[in-house]
DNA sequence: GTCTATATACAGATAGAC
DNA sequence: GTCTATCTGTATATAGAC
């Protein structure tokens, strides 16, 4: 039953650092791994290579640890996405790389982890849910819609509403690649490449919100 | 402790059919409500009005029960969003009424509390998730891919990738509305409802795709 | 088929020695 | 602070009577 665990071959790491943070790295990988219910303490501490009492010498309980965990991530992925110089760039370019590197980074497994085992636990840790999207989804939309409205104001597109055609922009992107891989789909049966997806919805962006003359 | 239960206040419902069918309700509430891991098969016997033991004549297991209530709701959702005639109508008021249903459809509480759940236990039955997106994402953006093709043919349009413009019009209606559901986040702060998302994502997919001359 | 009562196992958390 | 050993609750699953 134990060996269903995604985690339980997961080994204890090599002594680098304090306990608390190999606590704290070996309960990132457990809970990644199986998911809030089915990671357990013991196999926490055993992937961190302490007793399970030193575990709990650092962390109050299993969820104090689990939204320590999380916290950490949504902290660490809320520095991706860093803002670059667009300006002397075309809007297609600059699109095309925003689109890139946002379906890199929301498609990548470690983030596509984070959501999943957030929104399994959405019930018992409201907060967490709201936390991950303020610091992720909610400050990529903020930016790209910024960077629109001054391609307004320069005359090179014409957005009338830039959050909400941020929202489309990132939806496309996203479109069901995200759900795909939320569930584990491999992208073999889509037939179309994420680059292919970036592409054509660039164009399709530009060319719906191109300046009408 | 069982009191952080969701589903500890669940009553047993009134007798109505056999007992494999209010066991099978009673899981589906159960499950709904807590997840997988925290269901419990005395839970479940409790709102079903039956015993445990009884629970196990029908059933021979937790995840038996569990895989049965999700093959049985996908089957369920599989049959909305039914073909309906839009030949008749402009391509905006089709998109529009599509459009609607979809957002409808994949945000409504069933369909999300379906989607999480299945999200947070892909790693357990990899085979859920692949059933799910078959039976529902998948059917949709076949049909409005079926959609756009005619209006090209029609030369209403011009989709040169009826697939990928699909996804695309997809991708749009759920934008982030869906990700905040998931999560739990209330629409309140975003600022627009579905229904300007649907009419904005209409009109701008509408100019995008727009016959050239 | 359906019940009550129970076997068995495991997980969260802690006691107490060092 | 860290360990070993253990307490305690609870969950899946079943035995055995009716």
């Amino acid at each position: 039953m134990s060996d269903r665990s995604a985690a339980a071959a997961l080994e204890p790491e090599p002594a680098e650092g304090g306990k608390a943070a190999r606590i704290l790295d070996a309960a990132r990988r457990v809970f990644m791994a199986d998911g809030y219910g089915e990671a357990n303490m013991d196999a926490i501490a055993k992937a961190a290579g302490v007793s399970k009492a030193t575990v709990y010498a650092h962390f109050s309980g299993k969820d104090q640890l689990f939204a320590a965990i999380i916290g950490q991530q949504c902290k660490l992925h809320s520095e991706a996405l860093a803002v670059e110089n667009f300006e002397s760039m075309s809007p297609e370019a600059a699109l095309n790389l925003i689109g890139r590197a946002f379906a890199e980074h929301v498609l990548s497994p470690q983030v596509l982890g984070l959501y999943r085992i957030v929104v399994a636990e959405t019930a018992r840790f409201p907060e967490l849910g709201r936390t991950l999207y303020e610091s992720g989804p909610l400050r990529a939309l903020g930016r790209l819609a910024e960077y629109l409205q001054r391609l307004t104001d320069r005359g090179l597109l014409d957005v009338p509403e830039p959050h909400i055609a941020a929202r489309q922009f990132f939806g496309m992107i996203r479109s069901d690649f995200y759900l795909r891989r939320l569930f584990g789909i491999s992208d073999a049966t889509v037939g179309i490449s994420i680059e292919q997806m970036v592409d054509s919805s660039v164009q399709m962006f530009v060319r719906a919100y191109a300046k009408r003359d």
